[in-house]
DNA sequence: AGGATTTCTTAATCTAGATTAATGTGCGGC
DNA sequence: GCCGCACATTAATCTAGATTAAGAAATCCT
């Protein structure tokens, strides 16, 4: 089971799983420690990062040195900044973890076209479609949503990682303050 | 030469043209009045919109009743709820009009991989990916930027529409009020 | 375990942008 | 060509969420 989620990506080829990432050569397991950055803003991100176990972030950082987190990657999850990874452009986002992490760091020919078969691409067109959908929601949700709202489709989607992630990275993710959030989960208790 | 832009998708399949599209029967043409809407939201998005000349506009309508322009096509450019057209599922959008357009409307076949060759998907793949980008920016953008910050970036963005969409509308799009943005406006020329 | 550092909560201001309202401008239709 | 209506501007409030601040709770590290 392969799953890129991500920045932007979620490629899904069913065919391929751990073993064969392995065996093929593309891929190999290195651990990550707690707040370690494993992609900077500016650098390619030459790989893609798949989480066996732990969770890994991807955030950008604004003028103002403010932290801005686009995407959680727990566990099945694959991360990279697509645009760099796919175009070989300098990332705008920086990757770290968040717990100690496992992960297997995969390389660019795990999206070359030729090593699939034609219901590999189906799935993983179909999977990238269903990650721009899931974007385009999160961009409606920015434009028209209050941050009350925001949250609670947070909780929606990633029930798990409301205990696994400090309240102020569920902030940023928000785009609000720790202080709104505190403020947003005082009034939901008092209901 | 065949992009989908969109919502979501921006496939670019460069070896189909509008001759083929019409002479393969995935495509017809037609014509939409200004103001005519093509696609309700709860709807299933059956086709997609290639805009031959004119413009199309895609947005949702919230609880409260107000427009959210998610994006423009201008010529060029194909335009759809993604995943409605993709999954079958209802539809997020309401396409509509606002100028009088000439389009070719296109069905599901469009998106079939066994009418294309390896080229063309890795083609897709990639325009998908950078539609992916688009969107990544775009949800930076709106956690981040101020509203005169994201009006700087719309115009550099889409330079030529400043003149044809009126100002309300780019408004929705940079997720502010019309008062707001002429504010900004007025401040942008008295420097 | 215990001191240090980071995170969370609560509360008092502050501000970007929303809302409301009133006036001005442009444009399409007859 | 001018009437009517949609769009744009400007200004006065209003409000969600930011900022600041200070104390409480959790977590980390040796």
């Amino acid at each position: 089971m392969f799953e890129l989620h991500g920045f932007a990506g979620l490629i899904h080829f069913p065919t391929l799983y751990i073993q064969d990432a392995i065996r093929l050569g593309q891929g190999r397991f290195r651990h990550i420690d707690k707040g370690e950055v494993i992609l900077y803003q500016g650098e390619i991100a030459s790989r893609a990062y798949w989480v066996v176990q732990g969770l890994l972030r991807s955030y950008s950082l604004d003028s103002a040195g403010k932290i801005h987190v686009f995407m959680f990657a727990p566990e099945g999850w694959i991360v990279s900044d697509v645009q760099s990874f796919t175009f070989l452009e300098p990332s705008n986002l920086f990757i770290d973890a968040m717990e100690p992490t496992l992960i297997i760091e995969l390389n660019q020919s795990y999206l070359s076209v030729q090593s699939l078969n034609e219901g590999d691409v189906t799935h993983a067109i179909n999977k990238l479609l269903r990650r721009i959908s899931i974007l385009q929601q999160r961009v409606i949700m920015l434009m028209s949503a209050s941050a009350a709202e925001r949250y609670e489709h947070f909780l929606e989607t990633y029930p798990d990682l409301v205990n696994r992630v400090p309240l102020k990275w569920i902030a940023s993710y928000l785009g609000i303050t720790p202080e709104a959030l505190s403020t947003i989960r005082g009034r939901i208790k008092d209901k």
